[in-house]
DNA sequence: AAGACGGGGGG
DNA sequence: CCCCCAGTCTT
């Protein structure tokens, strides 16, 4: 896997040389459910403008929500802001090493506090993605796809299956990541090309068997408040405030919704009343 | 444990 | 047009 990784993994700006702790978590928070490709251009101009946590921290919001654009759930940018706030007022300005002390910074859960303990300290963390979860499942479980919510057990397995010496649990998390995100893919996994086919990956060697069947109702998206609270923030980003009369064209017949919407984005901080007290502005 | 929370590109 | 994406936080 190691070996892969160093063949096949991707040039990502943040896994350059010299590129600090603050910079990786910033990717880190980018990346939660947004793909690379997207993230990739909003990062570079995110730490040219701010560098270090006081940068951010100083900032005025509207321009932090306008430099995060669309790459989703912007309570991300927030709290990342609030994040390097904390940095500066708690730790001096730097990211803190050990997953405790990270996951009390807002916006760092499981997940992400691994990752920077893993790629930014270089420490042995167990890293669970969605892609680590999907490779274990298949290579070690023989399953098609992990089950839906994240169990104790999957935890268990993964931290089972993470290299004990440090430097090689750090090359691993990246490598079986990066198989996931290239190669054991949720979609059409391209068997032929993984390292971990012929040295027995358990779903192969099962006949590659379908996933079971999900009977859960998917997310709806259109119609939903999630959509309009973002047709809400595109148009606050592009004209910084908005008037009573715009936010009704965004849905004319339901207003008591787009009032429902406006209400969550100011009790979330993602936006705050007019000067004439009507309409909205970034904050 | 289940829902809310954006947005876009590929199959 | 559906599905998935380096998750987190709140019931």
């Amino acid at each position: 896997m190691i070996a892969w990784f160093g063949q096949n993994g991707r040039d990502l700006p943040w896994r350059h040389e010299g590129v600090s702790a603050w910079a990786i978590l910033v990717s880190e928070v980018m990346l939660q459910q947004t793909p690379v490709v997207r993230v990739v251009p909003r990062w570079e101009e995110w730490m040219r403008r701010w560098p270090e946590p006081a940068d951010l921290a100083d900032a005025p919001t509207a321009e932090v929500l306008r430099c995060w654009d669309r790459l989703g759930y912007p309570r991300r940018a927030l709290r990342l802001q609030e994040c390097a706030r904390a940095l500066v007022r708690e730790h001096g300005g730097r990211v803190p090493h050990g997953e405790e002390a990270l996951r009390a910074l807002p916006g760092v859960g499981e997940y992400t506090a691994a990752a920077v303990t893993a790629f930014a300290h270089r420490r042995r963390a167990v890293v669970v993605d969605t892609n680590i979860r999907r490779v274990l499942a298949r290579a070690v479980r023989g399953r098609a796809l992990p089950d839906r919510s994240y169990s104790a057990a999957e935890r268990s397995l993964a931290t089972r299956t993470l290299p004990a010496e440090e430097a090689r649990s750090v090359a691993w998390n990246q490598a079986v990541m990066e198989l996931g995100a290239l190669v054991c893919t949720a979609r059409s996994p391209d068997c032929a090309q993984c390292p971990l086919a012929a040295a027995g990956c358990a779903w192969v060697a099962a006949g590659r068997p379908a996933a079971e069947e999900d009977t859960r109702r998917r997310q709806a998206f259109e119609g939903t408040d999630r959509q309009l609270r973002g047709q809400i923030m595109a148009l606050l980003r592009r004209d910084g405030e908005a008037g009573e009369a715009a936010l009704l064209t965004l849905d004319a017949t339901d207003a008591p919704r787009v009032h429902r919407c406006v209400q969550s984005l100011l009790a979330d901080g993602l936006a705050v009343r007019g000067r004439e007290g009507e309409g909205l502005r970034l904050p």
